[in-house]
DNA sequence: AAATTTTTTGTAAGCGCTTACATAAAGTAA
DNA sequence: TTACTTTATGTAAGCGCTTACAAAAAATTT
């Protein structure tokens, strides 16, 4: 593997000139520029990036964590956040969290090692006193889908409690009255405050919240069968089961299709989040759509605009509004 | 952030010697360790990985190209990969080719970069003689999903053809005469591997091939529902519908569904691939599995013996079977 | 106790780049 | 022409580590 040293060599300059030439920074004439092209192009050049940025103290790379690596929620957000910062010549080094405390830190700690330029985290467990110390060392950093008191400037939040609102409006505006929930669990901001969205439709709506009407899932897909299970037993006049991710809607879907509801005419469904898969889904899921790409494109446009000064071509917002994603699961009564 | 040498300083040690204990590798007296660590503690010291990575010229890092950072497939891919190289210490560097030549080609030129000490793809638009020339520039190289001649060692692939004929067989088997397939874009080796599978099953059978039965589809869900589309038209007799990938089949069964046949009644249908989300289908989705996950698995492993020298738990292996998932999309006639 | 071997520690030369600073070349003004 | 700017190029010092090799210290043998 040829290094500058050769290519030097081989144009007969010196070696800051063709580190001159590679950053396009500073005045090389266009002799000695045509002279070290051709030398690298001979020699099949490619810069050592590990020198560059030992030596920078810039690696043009962010960190990106995810909790998982599959998943369509973490891949749109993969997916945008590399789109956006390749466009601009930077690169992504995701890893994975599994929301898990310990795994988190590792992950951060793994990157903050490899010295990333910057930090998006979509970080579930660990603590806000170590998001905080993170901001303070100066590293930047953003956070998604998580509001952190005192880092409002580094967070980025889709209005959960508005789209639980949403959702469960939209079934009393269908005319439902018995209304079931299953939550994510409620030690994750995001589940409590779309439990809260719920609850405060219902109020508006002068409807009781029973704690038989609600059962605490996991945000996966069993435990939307479970709580779909569950509520029938406990509940047994619900018409509407609102759940707070589609994964458990998706569960739930299949449970009632195997006690024998039929969908939407016996049992409506709202899901949320509006993953690629709910539209895949028989019927097609009505949801809320949670704004993932658009919190990664922001996530991504405010760390060019922060670490590397390109402008954004938006401005930089912070809080995303859910919106109601109507399609086949939500019936009329 | 804390350096070796200020580290070396506290410590009241060499550089040398706070590189041995960080790498655990040489003698170092119990006492000397025991202060270096103290120092590296108070300091909250964290080696710089890229100067590790310069001066070793190791960075414990493999690449890994996907097509796209979304899709169950890949998500699949990612995380099994990840999983097994993390638990050997090593990261994974990720990256999108997109399908096409020049982003795949600049996605593994930067991983070059990057100086990853092996790399993974699952280069689909890449040419033959660019992934032998990079076999042969002794960069430790594996190909995912993609057979490349006199590259055996380096591939590790799913009997795609087996596949094809294993669904296509299926339909048979239960009574089906009038098979229609709506085949991958051909030009990819593995969607003309798969349409080969399906012609064989139905000469075996007896059944002639006709062209009318066949629609060329591109892998992605919507031309999926073209393809229903396309086939009910042109060949009207069609009792089952063999698709060569999962998107593909739900899209077909959406459109199939539009058009109001029910399934599998009026109509069977069987994917490829099984991804997750063709269990959420309803009905759920009859497919050929595709050992996406041991494949990852295999290929880190591989990279694990070849590259790191830990041996891999179970013997490498290139070839893997698809089989048969029956769920509840096929028929009997 | 001296000589020898073994173990522990230190010294210094890189890894492949970037970049401040010095120098040489070229261009302008006098 | 000389003196002064401006522009292009080179020199050399690092970036934070690893690792041969050398030196010192400790343990063994004689």
């Amino acid at each position: 593997m040829a290094t500058i040293y050769q290519v030097s060599e081989a144009a007969g300059v010196s070696l800051a000139t063709v580190s001159r030439v590679m950053n396009g920074n500073a005045k090389v004439s266009e002799r000695t520029r045509k002279k070290v092209e051709d030398a690298m192009a001979s020699l099949g050049y490619q810069p050592n990036a590990i020198a560059q940025s030992l030596a920078s103290n810039r690696t043009n790379s962010v960190g990106l964590l995810v909790s998982e690596l599959h998943g369509s929620y973490f891949g749109d957000l993969m997916s945008t956040v590399e789109n956006v910062l390749k466009q601009n010549g930077k690169h992504v080094i995701i890893t994975a969290g599994h929301v898990n405390e310990k795994r988190e830190h590792e992950a951060i700690e793994f990157l903050k090692s490899r010295r990333c330029d910057a930090l998006i985290l979509h970080a579930e467990a660990v603590s806000d006193d170590y998001l905080k110390k993170l901001v303070d060392s100066k590293i930047p950093v953003v956070v998604i889908n998580r509001k952190v008191d005192e880092l409002d400037e580094n967070c980025f939040v889709v209005d959960n409690e508005q789209g639980g609102y949403l959702a469960t409006k939209a079934a009393i505006d269908a005319g439902h009255k018995h209304i079931a929930y299953i939550s994510g669990p409620l030690f994750k901001k995001d589940a409590s405050d779309r439990l809260s969205g719920h609850k405060k439709a219902l109020e508006e709506a002068g409807i009781p919240f029973a704690k038989t009407s609600m059962f605490e899932g996991d945000f996966h897909e069993s435990s939307g069968q479970e709580g779909m299970l569950y509520l029938q037993e406990n509940y047994p006049e619900l018409t509407t089961l609102v759940c707070a991710n589609d994964e458990m809607a998706s569960g739930a879907m299949t449970a009632a299709r195997e006690v024998g509801f039929d969908i939407p005419d016996q049992l409506s469904i709202i899901g949320f989040d509006n993953v690629l898969f709910s539209r895949y889904l028989y019927p097609k899921l009505t949801t809320i759509n949670n704004p993932i790409n658009a919190m990664g494109e922001m996530a991504a446009f405010w760390v060019l605009e922060h670490v590397y000064d390109i402008k954004s071509p938006i401005p930089i917002e912070h809080l995303f509004v859910p919106e109601m994603i109507d399609r086949d699961t939500l019936g009329n009564l």
